[in-house]
DNA sequence: ATTAGCACTCCGGTAACTCGAGTGCTAACA
DNA sequence: TGTTAGCACTCGAGTTACCGGAGTGCTAAT
């Protein structure tokens, strides 16, 4: 166990560390005012942090720098939650107060506002279309050989893709088989349509349309479409501002990493209701070397809806990051629920 | 004007630039062996080209690099078109031969392919929506107090937005209120929408459902969302690559451009029908310093529908580029106008 | 148990130097 | 007169040597 002086200068050293970005050394902690022990002693506890694993050296001779498990130990027992400026979280209400309908508007400002704030990158994860269940289907006929199909969720999203309709194919079809489809698929969740529209809509269907089979082919992608939610950046470029990652070849992989929306997902989707914290190796991913993401997912009335994750260097702000973003979260779900 | 033999060696000094980045010396470009005259005639003619502008010196005493001037001159003078490897052309081919339905889909494969075989960054302005016109208009009601207006249009398009509903509105006003918008917005434009909507339908629905202005208040915005083409991105990291993007500042400046779609469009959308190549400060854009741009428009039918965009550094190899470009385009809107 | 003192290490910056590639100029040449 | 060989000169990039500062670890004194 610690003794309660290694907890200090752990403490001082996360929270020097974090905003300088230099190894701290002794003699910078027992400046300190409230550190009342001498370099000498600090270095001694400092080397039994360090055989203990939460500090490591940059070389033989330079200050302290926190390890993976000294970030882990300074979020598990150390953190205690920030007091956020006045102006700050006014900034941050200011983005519920505006009596905005568009949700999408409403995300999109908040992963802004976030990543001013922070100075670090937002990914705001939208909600899981997946699980909305279908509202209304609907074929909008363009020409003779292509339509469009639009389905409506009970949450208001709506999906569309264009269909090649087969010859012949007369505006009665479509009402009829419109009409077999609302009558079947009406509340089923999108994750489930496959396989419904494959399993039991096509065989009621073929009785009555000859041709339908083709129509339900192209359909059948619509279901396949976006797989998981949409995803919303903020301050995409404010990385580059940390001093590790000047680096091209970290820039590169991060960016590359940013790309593939199906990656982000399993990197960023939070397990469970609270906020996490995950510490550079902990995200099992070879650009996230050096960084580390918290994740604050957000809901509507009981449902999880979505999540808003922050990514910045393993030395981050985390009291900073974790009051605001719990802030954040909580608009959200705030704002989401009420209409 | 130029001597045959001052062009031969700009030629050769933008061949040589684009493929090196090095600035190019006299005793190179007497190694080629189509190059008949010594290093110090060449030197001569260089100093003249550089009197004239067309070479610029990095240092008083380094080899040559093309000047703006110089590689326009080459761009509309000394291009010629490449061979194109006959595996690079099918795989330009493949994307259309597969059979998709999805326009989206294609545009993306489209990107990606053009990006990966010029080693430079892809980007893909989709069909300007404005000039789509209504072909139906519809409302989804979801609970008591929201609904989801959907407007298609002509190309298969869909817009859509949420809508919330004044107490009391019952679903017969939502069935008056869309036959009435079908009636009169069918066929306008959706850059005119905003206008009609304001001033002619208004009035109309006015008369029939009392509380109808409240929901065309909300409903004016579906009009106002997306003002223009859809964009899409391919190999957006490939220009972390290239030498001259090894700085810091210059990589923040065009992550921050290429996040910026309002300011993308009319960087990048193209004047005319033609291929145009706009080189270094002709971007009238700070961030586009060191950068040229390649555009070609690609149509559906007689209409222009969207754009193909390829940005990388000045020493790009135009005449690779514009050959793959001019090849893309070409398959695409042939693919577009099929179905 | 704590701390002052001291020798030692390592990084970062700077100055001096070298090497190679390239130029511009002059004079010789066809 | 246009072309070329020769040569002195310039500049950048890389290498080495050096210095100062910040920091450590250890020992001995308190």
């Amino acid at each position: 166990m610690l003794t309660n002086r290694q907890l200090q200068i752990l403490q001082v050293i996360v929270d020097d560390f974090v905003t300088s970005a230099q190894p701290v050394g002794s003699r910078q902690i027992s400046k300190k005012d409230w550190i009342t022990f001498s370099p000498a002693t600090i270095r001694n506890e400092m080397a039994d942090l360090e055989e203990l694993g939460f500090l490591e050296k940059t070389h033989t001779s330079s200050g302290r720098v926190p390890s993976e498990k000294g970030y882990r130990f300074y979020v598990d027992h150390l953190l205690q939650p920030q007091i956020i400026q006045a102006d700050e979280a006014n900034q941050i209400q200011s983005v519920f107060k505006q009596q905005m309908i568009e949700m999408e508007q409403l995300i999109r400002e908040s992963a802004n506002i976030l990543s001013e704030l922070t100075t670090y990158t937002t990914i705001l994860l939208g909600p899981d279309v997946q699980q909305h269940k279908v509202k209304k289907f609907q074929i909008v006929p363009l020409t003779e050989q292509s339509a469009v199909a639009i389905i409506v969720t009970d949450n208001g999203h709506v999906e569309n893709r264009l269909l090649t309709l087969p010859n012949g194919f007369s505006p009665s079809d479509i009402e009829k088989m419109v009409n077999i489809l609302n009558d079947r698929l009406t509340g089923v969740p999108l994750q489930e349509l496959h396989l419904k529209l494959e399993v039991e809509a096509l065989e009621i269907l073929k009785q009555h349309v000859k041709t339908a089979d083709t129509v339900i082919q192209s359909l059948l992608n619509v279901s396949t479409g976006q797989k998981e939610g949409k995803i919303y950046y903020g301050g995409k470029t404010n990385m580059l501002n940390q001093p590790e990652f000047h680096d091209l070849n970290k820039i590169r992989m991060l960016m590359d990493l940013m790309d593939k929306e199906s990656q982000l997902q399993s990197l960023f989707k939070p397990k469970d209701k609270g906020i996490q914290i995950r510490i550079g190796s902990e995200n099992n991913h070879m650009a996230m070397e050096n960084c580390s993401v918290i994740t604050a997912p957000f809901s509507v009335g009981e449902e999880q809806y979505g999540a808003i994750a922050i990514i910045g260097p393993t030395r981050m702000d985390y009291k900073r990051v974790v009051t605001l973003l719990d802030m954040m979260r909580n608009g959200l779900s705030r704002a989401l629920t009420k209409p």
